[in-house]
Order: C-alpha cells, then structure tokens, then sequence
RNA sequence: GGGUCGAUAGCUCAAUGGUAGAGCAGCAUCCUUUUAAGUUGUUGGUUCCGGGUUCGAAUCCCGGUCGACCCA
C-alpha cells in the first residue's frame, strides 16, 4: 500500500527521496519562540517524522519527532489550500516532511504551528510501532534500536543523556589541560588487564592481532614521551561473558597525570562526578535502580581500606595473619563461613577478594573509595611504603559495582618487570616488553586512572542493565527478514 | 557453559488438545482546535524452525534458532 502510494507520486512527477527540507527551529526552539498572547507573528520551519496525526475531516492536528522531541503542527484546509490538503492526506504515519508555519497555542494551550506548506522528503515504507505501548520486545529494541528510538521517549532520552554525560567528561579534563589521544585498537599484545582477548588476522602483515583490552600500557608510553596529561576515551574489548554488567565491547575512559598519584585521582573522579551532577544530571541524588536506594554524590565520599572491609565482613582481623602460615586457612574457613564456594587452588588473595567481590562490593551503594588492595591485583601499580604487601590504589565502587579503578603508576622499571614476572592466581596479564623498554627510559611519577562509561552512564541514567546505555548491545548474529 | 521463562497479525497481547481473536496500525467512511481524539465499516496469520504423539496440535513430547532473567 505504501509502496503503491509511492510510485503513484513518482508516476506523478514527485519522488521523496530526491526532496528536501529547511530546519530552522528544532522542536524545543520552536516551543521557546512562541511569544505569549502573540499567535501566528512568528515564523518556523521544521521537520521530522509524523508520529501522530489525529484527522478532522477538513483539519487535522499532527506531530512530528526530531532530535529535541515532539512538536504539534495544526493542518488546515484553508490554510493550504484544496490541493495541497488533499495531497496530505496521503501522507503516513511515520514518513517524514518538512513543515513552514506560524507559532501559535491551541485550545489547550499546546504551542503548535499553523502549517502553510510542507514537503514529504521521505516516505516510511513499513509502519510504526504500536503508539501506546511502545516496542518491548527486547530482542527488537536492541537489534532495530531506531525503532526504539522513534517510539520509546525514555530509550531516546537515556541515550542522550550518554552522549551529554560524554562530551561533559571531556568538558572537565580538557578545563585540566588534558590532551586527549587516541592509541592503536589492534596490538601484537593485548596488555594493561588481565581478560581473555578477541584474535584477528592482519593479512598483509601475516600477523595475529589483538583487539585491545585496556588503554593503559600505551597512555603510559605517552607520559614517558613528555605529555603530563593525557587521556582517552575509546572502546575496549574484552572476549568474556554478556550480562547486564557486560557487554564484549565497551567504552573505557583512562587518564594518567603526571606527578599525581591515587590521591589526586580521588580529587579528579569527584570533580568529574560533581561536573556531571551539576551540569548534566541537575542532581546529586540519583535513584539506583537495582536496590531503589538514593545514591548521593554530594559532600565527602567515603574512603575505606580493603583489609578493613574485609575483616569486618569475616567478622575478626583476618588481615592480621597475612604472611601467617595459617592464613591460607583461616581466609578459606572466613569465605566458606560466608556462604563461598573456594576452589582448591586458589592462592590467598584470591579468596580473599572473593569475599569482596561477592560479599563486600554489591553492599557499596554509596560512592566509596576502597584503598591499599593486595598487590597481586594490579601489577601495574606503586607498592604501598609501609607495606609492600599492598598498593597504592584505590577502587571507587558505586552502586555496587566497581566503577573506576585508580592507582599510583608503577614507574621503577625493576619492580615492574618483577610484578610481571611473579602474577600469580588465574588471571595474569601478558608482559609488555616494549612498555617495559619504554619504562627504563623514565616515566615520571603519575596517577592514573580508569573509569567503565558504560557502568557509569549506568548509574547516572538510572538504567538496569548496559544493553539500556549502549546503543546496539552485541547479540548473537540473526538473519534478517 | 548450566538452570528457568519466553517467541501467535506490522506493534501490544488473548485463545481447556477441537473453526486462531482483540486493541492499536492499515484500508474505506463522517467530522475545521485534537491530546492514546472520536464515529461507522473492514482487510490482515508459514502460531520462530524441524521432527514426533494424536482422528485432530498455537497448545503435549523431542531437537534446533533467537531473546530475557538467574547462576558459573
């Protein structure tokens, strides 16, 4: 039907898809421009996609969508004329046209434009979604995202807000004189991280790649070369599971600061974060959709040792026998008292932050700076002065989930290529030898830092899962109709 | 990878193992200030795919595909 409204135009001597239309107001100008008690003085053109058109015979009320939002336009016979009327009533819901008119506000006080000439620029050969309801199917939302877009104002304004939260970030570090950067995505080593990578295949190389799985080891090559301050923001890949709080790829914010270290980063994350609040969210308390708590991001965030969150979970100063030789057993005997399932061959820091991440980290509703982590848990980071057993880090976790991880960067050539050298435990990270031949050259002292956007936007948007603030989620490849 | 649930008209959803329906969208009709507009009429189906059981399957069984949730 639509397509035979469409070759009936183009039989006519009109084809859509070779018009265009002017824009000078988006929707939400166009609102602002009306001057109260003042109808039909000024002048816009608009355009977007019909998503209602409620007829009246020889009038007919319509709105069109663009980026800002919905706007009413007020279609009238006499306005038009006999043959330009008769011509839009062809028109569908969902094609799009541009629009000319005086503002004006209805009965109900709706801003609205007088319509006095319009042009179809496209024609929409498939329908809408339902109005009402929306699309949930979420199969669909995900995979034909501009469906979405279209019919679900929540999906639309959440993945806007994305997009501002972003350019806000970038707003901040650049008031710091951050020099943002862009490094390789494909390596011959996929450093920074301990994660399983994604593999491909330089053919005129005749090399194996890796898609990158963290910005670090690069970055830092960068302060060595001489930039203080840098960062990046790009997308990662990490060739592990999907869950809410894991999509394959996903988007890593990484900055490194010269003569800085994780204390200057707590200082950063949280201008960043009141940045946002201000400029952005217009709150500092924001709903966590998973517990229905109040996250508040103004004032002072707590700050808390790793150890003391630990003995506190296993309810005596299990940190006291670190080194012990019953250590290994009493941690084992704490984890299993709280419900965990150890595995045989887990080393004592293992079991240990097995206790944190399922026990301690979910119950982090409040931004909260957990400091001085074992060391077998980043290589990449300074060892803490009094105890070399620990590092200078922090992990700032908020509604329970660890959203950005920061630390003193490791700089002595040495003890880098030892921490290296001696990872224990499942996850280990691959040596990067250039980065350590990039080291011996001097790299000054620095804090650094990584912040998860994705999980970020989570928690700043209210969404419940990061297929919500990304806008095409990896699902398993379908064939399309 | 394991478990649970789901897939029916373009969309949102119904349908004891017995003729597959509704609302919206579409089409036609009436209506010159509507707000999920309203009115009258009406078209529309490979019930995800492939097997099986049965006189008869959207429904029961097996296998598969895709998705959601939970767990690893």
């Amino acid at each position: 039907m639509r397509l035979k409204k469409l070759q009936d135009m183009r039989a006519g001597g009109f084809d859509p898809f070779r018009a265009n239309a002017q824009q000078t107001h988006f929707s939400d100008e166009a609102l602002k421009a009306h001057v109260d008690g003042q109808d039909n003085t000024v002048a816009v053109k608009v355009a977007g996609r019909l998503v209602v058109i409620r007829d009246m015979g020889k009038s007919q009320f319509v709105k069109i969508l663009d980026q800002q939002g919905q706007l009413q336009l007020y279609v009238k016979k006499d306005v038009i004329g006999d043959e330009a009327y008769a011509a839009f009533k062809k028109i569908d819901l969902g094609d799009i046209i541009g629009a000319e008119g005086t503002l004006f506000k209805s009965k109900t006080g709706e801003v609205t434009v007088r319509m006095e000439k319009y042009t179809l620029v496209s024609k929409a050969l498939r329908p809408l979604p339902e109005k009402w309801h929306g699309l949930t199917d979420s199969e669909q939302v995900y995979r034909q995202r501009y469906l979405d877009l279209i019919v679900n104002p929540d999906s639309r304004a959440r993945l806007m807000l994305r997009s501002r939260i972003v350019a806000s970030i970038r707003q901040t570090l650049a008031g710091r004189k951050f020099l943002e950067v862009e490094t390789p995505v494909l390596e011959g080593v996929a450093g920074g991280a301990a994660a399983r990578p994604f593999v491909t295949h330089h053919n005129a190389l005749g090399a194996d790649f890796y898609l990158r799985i963290a910005l670090e080891l690069r970055l830092k090559r960068l302060l060595v070369g001489g930039y203080d301050r840098v960062f990046e923001i790009g997308r990662i890949f990490r060739n592990e599971g999907v869950s809410r709080k894991h999509n394959p790829e996903f988007t890593m914010l990484e900055v490194y600061q010269a003569y800085s270290d994780f204390h200057g980063m707590m200082e950063l994350i949280k201008a960043i974060f009141t940045d946002l609040c201000r400029d952005v969210i217009g709150t500092f308390e924001i709903k966590h959709a998973a517990s229905g708590q109040m996250i508040n991001f103004a004032g002072d965030w707590r700050t808390v040792r790793y150890f003391d969150l630990i003995d506190e979970a296993a309810g005596f100063k299990l940190s006291a026998l670190r080194g012990a030789a019953d250590y290994p057993a009493k941690a084992t005997d704490a984890a299993q008292k709280l419900g965990l399932e150890i595995h045989a061959g887990w080393q004592p820091f293992e079991i240990v932050n097995e206790i944190f991440s399922k026990k301690i980290e979910p119950t982090l509703i409040q931004p909260t700076f957990v400091t001085h982590l074992p060391r077998e848990l980043c290589p990449l980071a300074k060892l803490n002065q009094e105890d070399s057993g620990l590092i200078d880090v922090f992990e700032l976790c908020i509604g329970g989930m660890e959203v950005a991880p920061a630390y003193s960067e490791q700089n002595d050539p040495f003890v880098q290529r030892e921490m290296f050298e001696k990872q224990a435990g499942e996850e280990q990270q691959k040596m990067d030898t250039d980065f350590l031949l990039a080291l011996e050259h001097g790299m000054p002292p620095a804090g650094g830092m990584g912040v998860g956007i994705d999980r970020l936007c989570i928690l700043l948007t209210g969404a419940e899962s990061i297929r919500d603030v990304i806008l095409f989620p990896s699902l398993r490849p379908s064939d399309a109709k």
